[in-house]
DNA sequence: CTGGACGTTGGAGCGCGCTCCAACGCAAAC
DNA sequence: GTTTGCGTTGGAGCGCGCTCCAACGTCCAG
């Protein structure tokens, strides 16, 4: 049963590994998204497991369009350890009920546009024959908010 | 049978109507994702039904992210009118390929969110108890791409 | 010793999608 | 007449999330 080896990784590395840029890297540590990376005797940087598994933590979030505020808020919170895993659980099932919130409005979307998109292969079927051309006038009850109510994002 | 009366709105209502602000609504008449507004005598704009419709359809596509340059190609092939119809089809079903592929990432965050929020609740439940804490520590798979491959958005 | 690859820092700049502002016009209410 | 309300214009500014840059350091190959 042995530990991990603690080999590190060079920020390039996990550029790579990432798909984020070294620059990108460096701005959140420097914003304090991560926690400042252990420096070699030469002040470079060396990654660990324990950083990438936050950082793919934070790509997840990140991904699925939770503002940099809203992670430094969670990142804070973890710093602060202890106390704080109830209001780390309401973060994180505030970002859930809104990831399913839009999962319903692209879907709902997506249906409109597979009818739209219906219609213009009715017309470019059409087309076969004798030309016209009007796939914008066919919908009209396309289901955005132009009939009452706020913004939603 | 009449066709539809010709009452035309102002900026103000299709603010109200729309969510947007009358800014806004400027700005989009600026840039050319909607077409230049009918004046009243005083220079100020009236809003028509036609507006208003591409207008709904101009806020289903930003509000699933499709970007303003790509709305303002399909803006420009729609006024062409004529030939481009096989363009925009491709357009709107590039769009809906991609809001496709962003629901299955939202669906598998939800899920992983999910398991997290599992493991703060033992956690919260444990801890009517005696007191430890590490919600972080305790899902390594997580889904994000830190095992290898390119960004995706 | 020179060159090149790779890293460091602090800070400026950028593209996007608005958002705000000053200066002005017109019309009805007081 | 002047105040209030609603609109116009061109252009500047802003918050977000990076992205780029200059100046410099370290290490190794040729």
């Amino acid at each position: 049963m042995s530990v991990s080896p603690p080999r590190g990784m060079t920020i390039s590395q996990v550029a790579e590994r990432t798909g984020l840029s070294a620059d990108t890297l460096r701005y959140y540590e420097r914003i304090g998204l991560i926690d400042p990376v252990p420096r070699s005797m030469t002040g470079h940087r060396v990654y660990g497991e324990e950083q990438l598994e936050w950082l793919g933590f934070v790509l997840l979030l990140r991904d699925t369009d939770m503002s940099i505020q809203e992670m430094l808020l969670y990142a804070r919170l973890r710093r602060e350890g202890d106390g704080t895993a109830a209001r780390r659980r309401a973060l994180l099932a505030d970002h859930r009920a809104r990831l399913a919130e839009e999962i319903r409005r692209l879907e709902g979307t997506v249906r409109y546009l597979d009818q739209k998109i219906g219609i213009y292969d009715e017309m470019l079927e059409a087309e076969r024959g004798a030309g016209t051309d009007s796939a914008d006038a066919q919908i009209s009850a396309c289901p955005a908010r132009v009939s009452g109510g706020a913004r939603s994002r």
